[in-house]
DNA sequence: GATATTATGTTTACGTTGTCAACATGTTTT
DNA sequence: AAAACATGTTGACAACGTAAACATAATATC
């Protein structure tokens, strides 16, 4: 059977193409343009070069774009912080530090993205979505209890070192793309990291 | 000379009264309510019992408004802060926490403005609300210094140490208004500005 | 105290937006 | 080939932001 899944960038199909990732696309960019007030499906549409209406063909509404976009944004930081474990072999430590610089990371090479995930109030948390966030901190979550278990990070309620974790990431990446970090030195990133194993290390 | 600056709420004076007020306050409840996506001018307008277009006597435009609301959320959390303060006597340490459990309380206490405060993309900052953001970095800037100078917090770019803090606290706080963290328990906030404490502190 | 001026609120109007329904057309299945 | 389905277009509507014209209350000026 022949389904869209199976299209390269080659054999483009009947009518658009694949919308779904323009449309996607169009949004990225507008946001990165124009910022998230600017962002509208109708201007979206335009730029993919559809009607107006178009759109409704593939998202349900507004908020259920907006919810492609942080669902594609999680599993980008997913993947990427997986690929940087493999690197670390068995340095629990190592790991630790880079969940954290991951998402620091992406978030400043991917602020549209970053922006639409975080963006509460813009869209709601679809199952799908929910299940991204957790995963997510589920990672962060196990690293903190290997650690844990190695006498690398301070015994304490494993769920809250993860949220203290969490929150400095979380909180300088929103730092970065609302503009307040300009400097964006790289020693900076590193200054967060190594106050947050300071801040949680065994002793 | 009589002032609208003079009235107390016993004296309604003519027209509304004191809009720019009520329109804040619905404001508030409206996200309160139904987030920030539900915040329209009109809703708002309604709410304050006057026509649609009335809110342009007193705000430029919805931008303005919400303006209006992250200056009023900062000058509570400065305040606050120094309040806190006075507390705290010499002790610089005490100081340092105190900053961010100001932050941390004010954001679990008032929701909305602290959602406003930090919504970017909702709003274009003003001269007047980035001073007052300006304000309130310093504050912990200079709160850091002073630890330093006592050699209570490793010596470091002051700026960077203190950009570490306000991350964790933002981050934190930003992940109470969202709902990622429901349990709310106040253990939590101590083990954040622990982690907060511990990461910066000399040895 | 009457009148001019200013501050505040209302009505009307217009362009933009989100979204739906009706329609049209291309693609797949039977 | 025809039916079923997926995808895109057009047209419509209500809600919204916001400006202009108008109305009225409060203050200032004489």
């Amino acid at each position: 059977m022949f389904t869209m899944k199976t299209l390269t960038k080659h054999s483009l199909p009947y009518h658009h193409g694949n919308l779904s990732r323009a449309l996607i696309d169009a949004t990225l960019d507008l946001i990165a343009e124009k910022g998230i007030k600017a962002f509208t499906i109708r201007e979206v549409a335009k730029r993919a070069g559809v009607s107006h209406a178009a759109p409704y063909r593939h998202f349900k509404n507004k908020e259920d774009l907006l919810c492609s976009v942080a669902i594609e944004g999680f599993d980008m930081v997913i993947q990427d912080t997986r690929k940087r474990f493999e690197t670390c072999g068995n340095d629990s430590l190592k790991r630790f530090r880079e969940s954290g610089l991951a998402y620091i990371d992406f978030a400043a090479t991917y602020p549209s993205h970053y922006r639409v995930m975080f963006s509460s109030g813009e869209h709601r948390m679809g199952e799908d979505l929910e299940n991204r966030s957790k995963e997510a901190f589920a990672i962060l979550y196990d690293c903190i209890c290997d650690c844990q278990n190695k006498k690398l990070v301070r015994p304490c309620e494993p769920f809250e070192l993860a949220m203290a974790a969490w929150s400095i990431v979380h909180g300088y990446a929103m730092l970065i793309i609302d503009g307040f970090v300009t400097d964006s030195s790289d020693r900076l990133k590193y200054v967060i990291t190594d106050a947050l194993y300071f801040g949680l290390r065994f002793e």
